[in-house]
DNA sequence: AAGATGACGATTG
DNA sequence: CCAATCGCCATCT
């Protein structure tokens, strides 16, 4: 396990850079890094990311808004928990108003 | 070295 | 509309 310092920190930074409130998939960020198929190295940057506390991944979900790692947090329960807490409402393990709430790093650019 | 796995996504049936 | 399958690519066993 070397430092590699490309893909993953690109998408530390991404993640770092979800407002308050807001949350994006792994499509988006994967897309926004030039790898949109490899959305899936996205969610493994994430477990890789465990060890950057600073790394809101609570604010990274599947493209459907449906807390898919939330099996991976300290408990099952903090990603919802770390959501709500920012007004994000999220029922059944998914957010209600993920079109509301989604936030495109692309989209950031241009804004 | 080869096969299986995975915090996904899109397409096909 | 729901279920199943393929693709994609790095990591793990």
């Amino acid at each position: 396990m070397k430092t590699d310092f490309t893909f993953f920190e690109q998408v530390y930074e991404v993640v770092k850079l979800i407002p308050f409130g807001r949350v994006t998939s792994y499509g988006a960020i994967a897309k926004y890094l030039g790898a949109a198929k490899s959305s899936r190295m996205v969610g493994w940057a994430m477990n890789a990311a465990c060890n950057h506390p600073e790394i809101p991944a609570h604010r990274v979900v599947n493209r459907n808004g449906l807390l898919t790692g939330k099996a991976h947090f300290e408990t099952p329960f903090a990603m919802q928990i770390a959501l709500e807490k920012e007004g994000i409402l999220v029922e059944n393990d998914q957010i209600k108003n993920f079109k509301i709430v989604f936030w495109d790093p692309n989209e950031n650019l241009n804004f």
